[in-house]
DNA sequence: TGATTTACTTTAGGCGCTAAAATAAATACT
DNA sequence: AGTATTTATTTTAGCGCCTAAAGTAAATCA
């Protein structure tokens, strides 16, 4: 296995200057070579060429006094310019665009309802061929290059081969969409479970630094989870790793959406919360198999309030998912478990139970010093993890291209 | 962290050699190129190097006709007295001591019948002095050093630290343990989980080698399991992961060893099993809490020979250990699960229920590819991997061990 | 015996890195 | 203002590793 080892260091640390400048924003050249243990002759042999391939550009020393005495530091800094990445979240009636720049800053955001169950594996490629053209015409003026394209799909993916396998929000199974895309658009297409999109976004913050070992719970209309191994999402044998939400609760229990019983999902997911209340509960009116927001807003409500059966199933619910999770620690032993996704606004109603079932399902020492928390939801998080992700595997392309493009 | 690639690809290239011929045995310089992806060339320098210190030898061109004209190949491989190790298996009242030599041969191996359960931490680190000094000048004279120590520990250990965290065999918890044997014998000291080491040999075989994500389950008296993520054991953030027989089949279930309800021990492991028949059924007397291998055999003789329930209890404990595999595949989705240990004895009795309990509890889609095997048990295995792993662990040390000593 | 084939070794040259020296661009001091 | 000091960046010199290609070695074939 061992490369020429002579090539692939320039490229690493090329690579790794691009990435710290994109964590970090502007940095010195000297400081680029202490954060990443290179000496600063080769980062200034390294800047050079990025330069030239006009990838970096040079900061005028800012205004304010640097820090003290000696030649004030030169700040470069990433072109944000230089490319760009889309990144499409494919979720249940929802389409999502976004745009972000080679620095990693989002440009743009645009949403689109779609009735995605309705679409064939062609309709779907024909609408993400359109809207991603759309975009390329409107936003992408600016840009040298369009580096990569990011699909963040629910449900199990096959990143390697480019195909859908299987997604709650599409009628049709193993579609390999990237191929085609890329073919129509030139540039890598990378397919991504939603769940690692948003792992590898709560993982770079600087909070959860010291958890190289990092589950994380999404709460929702389903039930998603993404483990990151010493920073990687771990994708399994065939991309269907971390289906936490069919994993099990209980032998014979709740019916799940997958057919199976006793599921996580069919306790503590929006729809088996609804289902369970909603026989017995007035409750806004709606689909009841797809609970609004609204809906689930009212049922979490009345739990926080006291009513005494909505109190029972998300009691129920947290149990399940602590059940859920003690098994996660047994297996994975991570060093933190975080939970988020649009459930979290029931956690409060859940959380006591959950916390009483790890304790109920674990001795001491195999809890370990895993800590459990909860985090914010938000909804644009998918795609700022699909543009970091997207971006970091196109960087050696970017590198390549732009090294072509200026050579020409 | 980009490391001076010139210092660091001189000794990859010299372990991916070495690695290669304590892989395959003596090969020509060719080859060791072609292998691992190095001109010959640079195979003749690195092979120089290593003829001179001592560590590989030339070997006489085979009497039989090499195969056809040109220049006969010389292989090089391995000298077994460069180096050797010693690794230590420690379980419940039994201790076993194995050496390898240079190029991972089993050169010696006794077993001792010790009461673990009984000694002090200053007992145990006195006792391992003792029987690695013994071994040391009885066993170790024709070695040029002793390279390292592999301790393989049932239970949870962290490899970090040296520290015997907790151990079935053990009374005591938290024993730095490492530290004070290489202190001692100067020499790296390695503490690995014995499931670790067994499925660290099982994935060196050939038969395995397309499965990269494997997960190793051990019945016996408990339970125990081992994750390979790319072929290395995945430890969690205290190296208590895998602890597939403390996840759960059944919340308010049977009693297990670990004082909670339900795990998949308290229904699979010799001690449930024996628990659960030992009311009802004639078997050899003992101690029915650690249920020997013959009570163990009786058992499961009963079963395969019909009787109902010798058979309604394998079934049951088949059913959770499928209850189990099916949340292992849901949230590692491996390539492979392979099941040994001791209680694969009665793993026929088991699979049928198991098979059921897997398709009760996944659809197809989160089965994945993933195979189901068993695989018979060698107690001698969990050294062998130990072996493997030191060797592996030290080559390092011994490179440079043989650079000093030689240019002294 | 010499041609051919294959394996191994030597040579020549390139790349990437580093340490150290040189240069650049500030501030501090007098 | 002018020099000393400090810190950042660039240039230089040199080392280690690797490879391709040329050279050498050791067989078989005819």
């Amino acid at each position: 296995m061992a490369l020429p080892s002579t090539d692939t260091s320039r490229l690493d640390n090329t690579l790794a200057v691009i990435r710290t400048l994109r964590d970090q924003g502007p940095v010195a050249r000297i400081d680029l070579g202490a954060i990443n243990g290179i000496s600063s002759a080769t980062v200034t042999s390294i800047s050079a060429v990025l330069l030239q391939q006009g990838l970096i550009t040079e900061r005028p020393p800012e205004a304010p006094r640097p820090n003290g005495r000696g030649r004030p530091k030169t700040l470069i800094g990433l072109d944000p310019s230089a490319a760009c990445v889309v990144c499409i979240k494919l979720s249940i009636n929802e389409v999502q665009l976004v745009v972000g720049d080679f620095a990693g800053q989002i440009h743009h955001s645009e949403h689109h309802a779609v009735t995605t169950l309705t679409l064939s594996a062609d309709d779907l490629e024909a609408l993400l061929e359109e809207k991603i053209s759309a975009v390329c015409t409107q936003q992408l003026t600016g840009f040298q290059r369009l580096a990569g394209i990011c699909l963040a799909v629910q449900g199990v993916v096959s990143s390697q081969s480019g195909t859908i396998i299987w997604s709650p929000a599409l009628s049709f199974r193993n579609a390999p969409i990237s191929a085609r895309l890329a073919e129509r658009f030139h540039c890598s297409v990378l397919l991504e479970n939603d769940a690692n999109c948003i792992a590898s976004v709560l993982a770079a913050q600087p909070a959860y630094a010291d958890c190289p070992n990092l589950v994380v719970i999404m709460l929702g209309y389903g039930i998603g989870m993404s483990v990151l191994i010493n920073g990687v999402p771990y994708l399994g044998a065939n991309g269907s790793a971390a289906e936490f939400g069919h994993s099990k609760y209980q032998p014979d229990g709740a019916l799940c959406a997958c057919g199976r019983r006793g599921c996580i999902e069919a306790y503590t997911s929006d729809y088996a919360l609804y289902r369970a209340a909603a026989e017995h509960l007035e409750l806004p009116s709606g689909d009841s198999a797809h609970p609004s927001e609204q809906q689930m807003q009212a049922l979490t409500q009345l739990a926080l309030q006291g009513d005494p059966l909505a109190q029972r199933i998300y009691a129920e619910a947290g149990r399940a998912l602590g059940y859920g999770i003690a098994n996660v620690l047994a297996l994975f032993n991570p060093d933190l478990v975080l939970i988020t996704g649009s459930g979290v606004r029931g956690f409060d109603a859940m959380q006591a139970a959950m916390h009483r079932a790890i304790d109920e399902a674990l001795v001491a020492e195999l809890m370990g010093s895993t800590r459990i928390e909860s985090c914010a939801w938000d909804r644009d998080m998918t795609c700022m993890g699909g543009i970091a992700i997207a971006l970091h595997a196109t960087d050696g392309d970017t590198l390549l291209d732009s090294q072509t493009t200026r050579e020409a």
